[in-house]
DNA sequence: TTCGAGCATATTGTACACAATATGAGTCTC
DNA sequence: GAGACTCATATTGTGTACAATATGCTCGAA
């Protein structure tokens, strides 16, 4: 029984197990099942109607893509990434991020303008209708939409698990002071991407990134995982 | 049973599952399974003398790392890359580790540079012993070490499966009239690294992937995975 | 001989029952 | 009352039996 959608987003449930992966993917991403929650297989197999074998390949699935964590004999959580990770993801954005803009500015034709301003649009609505779910998906929609203007299918993937890890950073970590508002940034960089500015979208990409992490607050909170084994190490 | 390594080959086998994935992963990486061939969940389960359940775990998990591929109801087969997944999968690299080589030199301190050089030595190891399989996994090795001493556990992984991609790639397209001999480059990376070179070092990797994609046959072959569907689409 | 239908076989897909395990509550002793 | 021990319960882990499916073969008819 493949997810047979692997961590991609279908639009069509090509298997029950894609259609449930989908919709519990969604629910991290979207913030409605938070960093530490328990994923209970017998639950889950009652909310959506299936066997319990079926959640236990979902949660496999999930665990892969780095949105839920497996403990042996104790079940399955809602991913909580560490500080560490947390840098450590952010890094790797802006590594294929900016790398990925030079390659944006070269792929970028009359259809794919229109595709990101199109998108743009997308982020203005639901910015406006304050869903704050949607304003989350569509805000991190634009990033792989870039992998997707440069058509290699591999930075897509990567790019999508990058974002989807990314939302469970930013369900940790975000500051309740500061809300981004990343539409008129979003923009800004498609105008870069029209004046076929290389560096200058570059030098924005990674301004952009550095914003958003910024206005999170990346020190350790409460007890997160922390390995204690590895603390006592030299006693 | 979560496959504990992920996809990372674990030196010690922490649970069964785990071994079974790193020697299958090795098998094929190593080209004594190649593209293709199929993957029996009844043989193998009596190969490794476990259920057949473990098997199948295992291969949901080399399929998600896109070394194998799951066709409903038929089973399992080595991954065989397409000809555009080939090139798709090169651009990545070209992307990331282009990327990368500027943040290795600036990461790379004397400890890194000691793990390098003793890198090196293996691979002349290899390829005197004429150990067609270690040959490929040292210098294989080799480029997700950089990734190491970036220290960057996301791009690790990144690299990590772009690597056992590029395996099967090679496996499939390689012209059998060259052999590459990869320790010399990989010799002048150390060697423009430790010059701290940096836009020395991006442009010969640069320059080191497009000749190890410039060593294939990038071409389609013989009845690729082409999808009839398609292709008879407007019939 | 060619085509198709139906059957045989090999293989994968699924559910279920039970075993193993972790955790917390309760109990007993000192 | 503090600590350790046992047991109850909730939950996950695993093997097995059986169902579903795909594929190739056989056989019969045109």
């Amino acid at each position: 029984m493949p997810v047979s959608g692997g961590k991609v987003q279908a639009e069509k449930p090509e298997s029950p197990e894609a259609e449930i992966y989908n919709k519990i993917h969604r629910a991290i991403a979207e913030r409605r099942l938070l960093p530490g929650s328990r994923l209970v297989e017998d639950q889950l197999a009652e909310v959506f109607g299936v066997s319990r074998m079926r959640i236990r390949w979902v949660l496999q699935s999930l665990a892969r893509d780095k949105v839920v964590t497996l403990h042996r004999n104790r079940g399955a959580t809602v991913a909580k990434p560490t500080v560490k990770e947390a840098k450590e993801v952010f890094a790797a954005r802006r590594l294929i991020e900016g790398a990925l803009a030079r390659e944006v500015v070269r792929a970028t034709d009359d259809k794919a303008l229109k595709r990101l301003k199109a998108h743009i649009k997308k982020e203005i609505a639901s910015e406006k209708s304050h869903d704050r779910a949607m304003e989350l998906r569509t805000s991190h929609d634009f990033h792989t939409l870039l992998a997707e203007i440069v058509g290699n299918s591999v930075l897509v993937d990567f790019l999508q698990e990058l974002m989807a890890r990314s939302a469970l950073i930013t369900a940790i970590f975000e500051r309740p002071d500061i809300s981004v508002c990343s539409h008129f940034t979003h923009s800004k960089l498609i105008e870069l991407i029209e004046n076929r500015d290389e560096q200058g979208l570059v030098d924005a990409m990674l301004g952009h990134l550095n914003e958003i992490e910024s206005y999170l607050s990346l020190y350790e909170k409460d007890e997160q995982p922390v390995d204690i084994k590895t603390i006592f190490a030299d006693l």
